[in-house]
DNA sequence: TCATTTACTATACTCTGTTGAGTAAATGAT
DNA sequence: ATCATTTACTCAACAGAGTATAGTAAATGA
């Protein structure tokens, strides 16, 4: 049964697709994640999780044209789906909860 | 290769304990990340993790004298260990840091 | 003595995350 | 034209984290 909270690589994942809006594809997504988290993001992790994320139904994806760069292959862009929305929200609200009342005063004790 | 980060479900456990302070045992820890997470928690999903935490180096545990109650058996108490402390900082750190900036309202565009 | 309460354990499994390597389609240089 | 290079995505196998189902163990109270 898959669990009923959002993986934290998949809260990533649909946190940059909503960050890049119009330009969320893999490499800038995998970009995103690694400027905000400092660990490196492997392409196959990135693109397994968004295939699940779209298996599930939380994000759809559509294929564009290629663009006339050098290595301009065609890209597929991802956006999120209503539930996926939902689930980040969700996720957002279950760690504000999990953490309210939390200070770093505590660890030190 | 065990990732950097805590899983979620570790963190909840690590938070249950600091908080519950000398009366972190499993029954209450079970207890505490009901409450906060409204989910349910099965005592082997607890143990277990409790047990791979321990064998982490991250909390330690110690058994103590049975209490006069019924059914008052000997309670296995944690406590964490400053590997322990100083993950559960860093995973706050890197969740307010993932989550920086987003509101809600990102949500409904 | 034995049902009940409280506390903890075993085992097997699925789901999530990671690794290492590879494929495919574009351009640019020769 | 051919082939190295760039950009984008894929495959397959595995390790780690989380869950479910069931069970064991040690206490008390009737």
């Amino acid at each position: 049964m898959p669990r009923e909270s959002l993986g934290e690589f998949e809260q990533l994942i649909l946190l940059a697709i909503l960050r890049l809006g119009q330009e969320a594809y893999g490499v800038p997504i995998i970009e995103e994640i690694e400027n905000r988290t400092g660990r490196s993001v492997s392409q196959a992790a990135a693109y397994l999780t968004l295939r699940r994320l779209e298996q599930k139904g939380w994000i759809r994806s559509k294929m564009a044209m290629p663009t006339p760069e050098r290595g301009g292959r065609a890209k597929r862009f991802f956006s999120l789906k209503p539930a996926g929305t939902r689930r980040l929200h969700a996720a957002r609200a279950e760690l504000l909860n999990m953490w309210e009342g939390y200070e770093p005063e505590m660890d030190t004790r």
